[in-house]
DNA sequence: TCCCGTAGTTCAGAAATAACGAACTATTGA
DNA sequence: TCAATAGTTCGTTATTTCTGAACTACGGGA
């Protein structure tokens, strides 16, 4: 099996992290892992946004989100730890994550409030 | 010819925006149409980045950005008007476009300085 | 040591999306 | 009315994404 591909901070694309954000299950995955402090499986993820995504679609978005430099994959035992690469980004891109983060968290708010009270 | 689609303000997603700038042609020609006063047409970004872009390729790229909510487009006489929407955009997700705009300008900063000093 | 279970990756075919030339529409000016 | 300019739409081709099936990797018993 492939080592897996971490790009060095350099290599980080802004297009790159823009696509692996632009899909709603990679932005909601990179979220939880960025707010987290533990690092997060991908088994964890099995469920999102209240909707169930094969194994190897889940591998896939992980991939996406690695090699655009967003993640570091280390394993840990049986299984993979994911934690958020956002110190290196914030010194390259500054602003550039807590703005999506941000407005990410918006678009929950309003998306929230709208089932609660509907129409 | 139908009517060209504007998103209401509330219908904008973080996801369309991103995946709108995740290209290389379309974020650059966000950002001239976002720094520029004054409207520019289709026509001005024949050449992006050192690179011809059909028309028809074009034209998919402004839908692209239209549909996404970040420009407006109005026909004036034969040509097209494209203005960048960030004053609603900003009102809705703030610091969502800077940060973006930022960061792409950081990245061109550094791509002009490696073909100056090559090495 | 040899299975077995769990965690994740890879592969291959199908489905969805993007690129672009050719044909078309809309507007202006001669 | 005709020609020229600016963009859009359509249809084909190329690329990307999704996902089930098969596979690899590691850990823990018997």
């Amino acid at each position: 099996m492939k080592p897996l591909l971490h790009p060095s901070i350099e290599d980080v694309t802004v297009e790159g992290i823009l696509h692996a954000l632009s899909d709603p299950v990679r932005v909601a995955i990179y979220a939880q892992i960025a707010a987290s402090s533990c690092p997060q499986t991908c088994s964890d993820f099995l469920v999102v946004t209240d909707k169930e995504i094969p194994k190897s679609t889940l591998s896939q978005h992980f991939k996406t989100l690695r090699e655009a430099g967003l993640i570091r994959s280390e394993r840990q035992g049986v299984e993979m730890r994911n934690l958020s690469r956002c110190l290196e980004i914030e010194g390259r891109f500054p602003g550039l994550l807590p703005g999506i983060l941000k407005a990410h968290q918006i678009q929950l708010g309003e998306a929230a409030r709208r089932t609660k009270r509907p129409a």
